[in-house]
Order: structure tokens, then sequence, then C-alpha cells
DNA sequence: CAATAGTTTCAGAGAATTCTGAAGGTTCAC
DNA sequence: GTGAACCTTCAGAATTCTCTGAAACTATTG
């Protein structure tokens, strides 16, 4: 039955980009419905998401709410149907900036702000070699985090136009694929 | 007392840090004794750094095998001494690389031949439009792993070049920033 | 406005992660 | 070899995270 073989094919990919996504730092779950809804093609209601995963409707709430947050899956409402539907993020790249962009904010504020104090408190201190060394290698610490934001701001930002050697792959890459079946080499 | 004071910076600084790398997906735990030993600048024996961190000796010893296993951290045999000294890796961009390196290694396989296995599954259910599509949208998911996976690599390997217009300041700042004190200019 | 379909929220259950502390190694000095 | 100092391992404790299921809420329909 085809139903069951594009179900199967749709887990299993739905938990390979859910390990992915773990490794990144977010929930494994988070990565299977994104990937459920980008497999899927179109919009979703959120009850045939829970079917398809086997999770309750709390849970997919809660996720795709999370989701949204994240800018990678889009609410959509259809005229004349009382049920909402989700569709994925489908521009990686704009996918992966908004991602950064949100860790960005959300941490770099309040971690530089506790180096730049812990840098304070130590000047504040009696001088001795040992803090000296200290005070350097904070500063330091504090000098990589400010690089390392806007390089790879930077690379997030220009990646769009460099990936162009890659022929457009990231963004439409679907029809330099479409003909490359098993079985094909 | 000074030495309340580092303490005090050290802390603050380390969990600034373990926050950091905790949304990376890491274990707050072990930012936070990267952090310390960084700043200490010198090797520093377990126990040392179990007591600046209060943690067990045990935790101790499973974060330092974590991070050495990352590569962040080494573990350096003072001639003489009895105990063993654990130092901070200081070449930020060689830890990056290599903690890319084995985010790579450990999922890009088995992610690449899951989703493989997926469009294999896939081309073997009867056609169908939805199954078609089905199979170009998995099929340009495997694309944006490989291209994401060959231009984060390409990334990370170039930076260090591209890096020097921050003035050296991610590989070896310390000179640059050992004078510069505060009211410096 | 009552009934219904759909969604969100949230307390508590259950699962997973991380830490502790003790036992067991290892190394080195004597 | 023995003892001391130190590190590692690991079972279970403690903590944290995530999900469930039910109740509350919202919007639509008749």
């Amino acid at each position: 039955m085809s139903t069951d073989q594009l179900h199967e094919a749709e887990l299993l990919a739905a938990d390979a980009i859910g390990d992915i996504i773990e490794h990144w730092g977010f929930r494994k779950g988070l990565g299977r419905l994104w990937t459920v809804l980008f497999i899927a093609g179109e919009p979703l209601p959120a009850q045939a998401i829970g079917e398809r995963l086997t999770m309750s409707a709390g849970a997919v709430s809660m996720s795709l709410t999370e989701l949204q947050r994240w800018g990678v899956v889009h609410r959509v409402w259809r005229p004349g149907e009382r049920k909402e539907f989700f569709e994925a993020e489908t521009d990686f790249w704009r996918m992966i900036s908004k991602v950064f962009d949100e860790r960005e904010r959300l941490l770099a504020g309040s971690v530089r702000g506790r180096l730049e104090k812990a840098v304070g408190l130590l000047q504040k201190a009696p001088q001795s070699p040992e803090v000296d060394r200290a005070v350097d290698r904070l500063n330091r610490l504090l000098a990589f985090v400010v690089v390392a934001q806007t390089a790879l701001d930077g690379f997030i930002k220009s990646r769009q136009v460099d990936f162009t050697r890659f022929g457009d792959l990231v963004r439409f890459p679907l029809r330099a694929l479409q003909s490359r079946r098993k079985g094909d080499q």
C-alpha cells in the first residue's frame, strides 16, 4: 500500500532530521514535526500531524507554537475551513538566519553583559600578576564572543549569494535532483 | 580579598559561557568548566576545578573526559607532580572546527543514510502525484543537508584566513591585549 | 445562544539527563 | 610491597525536560 510506504519513509526522514536538530540544541520533536510538514508539501491541520507522529494534541500544539516562534512553520488560514493549517517554511536559508538571529538576540546581550561585568569586577580588585592575567583572558573571551557573532552573522547574511555556486541548490534544488533514481549509477 | 573577587568574576564568566554553550547543544557544566580553565591560564588539577565550581570529583572527571573528547581541554603531565593537570584549549578556531567536525562525522553519515533510505522506500512505492512530490521534497532536504555541510565546512576552514581582518584577535590575541588595561585610551 | 469543532494551557506523570558519593584503579614515594 | 594521593567509574539519587490528557477557551455553525 502506497500510503504505508509514504508514512514509513516520512517517519524515517523525520527522525533523521530530528537527530540533526537535536544536536543543534533543539527538541527532537520539533525537527520531526517540521519534517512531516515539509514532506507533506502542503499545509496540514494539527490533527493530521498528531496522527502521523502519534503525538497528543497538546504536544502538537506546543510544538507548533514553538516552531512558529522560530519562524520555521507558518499558520495558514483557509477560507471556508474551520480548522487551521500549518505549513513548513521551505526556504532553508531564511530559516537558518532566523534561528541564528534569535539565538543571538537571546544570548549575546546577557552574555556580553556578564562577561563585561566580570572584567569590571576584576579591574576593581587589587592588581596582581594573577588578576592581570585573568583580566587579559576574560577580555580575550569577550572579544571572541563579539567577533564570532559578527563573523557568523556576516556568513549567514552573505551566504545567500555565495551559495549560487551550488547552482541554487539551496533555494530551488528540485529540478537538479529530480531525475536521479536508485540504480542509476 | 583579591581571591574572592577573582573567584566571583570567574563564576560570573563561567556561567555566561555555560549559557552560550548550552544553547549550542552542550551541557552547561562543560562550558563552565572550560571557562574556569581558560581564565586560570594555566593547567589546573581536577580537584581545584571541583572546588571552584563546587562539583563532585565524579562530575569533574566525567566532564573533563568529555571536554577532551571534543578537543577543547588537554591533559598535561608535569614531571615531578603526582596529580594530573588540565588546561583549556585557547585556540578558539581550532576548538570550533573540531566541534563541527565531530558533529558532522557523528551525524552526517547516519542522517544522510536514513534520508537516502527514505527516498529509496518511496521510489519503490507505486507512482502517484503525491508520492512524486514527497520524493522531490525529500531529495531537496537531502541536497540541503549535503550543501549545508559543505558550506559550513568551507566556512569553518576558510575563516582562519578571513579572520585576520580582526587583527589576529581570534588566534593569538594575548599579546595584543596584555598591555591594554582600563583607561589606556 | 447553544452546540460543536478545533485549539491552547497546564498540572502532574513519565522519561531522560546529570550529578553524587563510594568503590575501585593507577601511580608514585618510601 | 604498602600506603597515600589522585583519578575514574558507575549505580542510584536528584533534577530537569517533555509529553499526556483533561479542562478551559475560541470561533463557527445552525
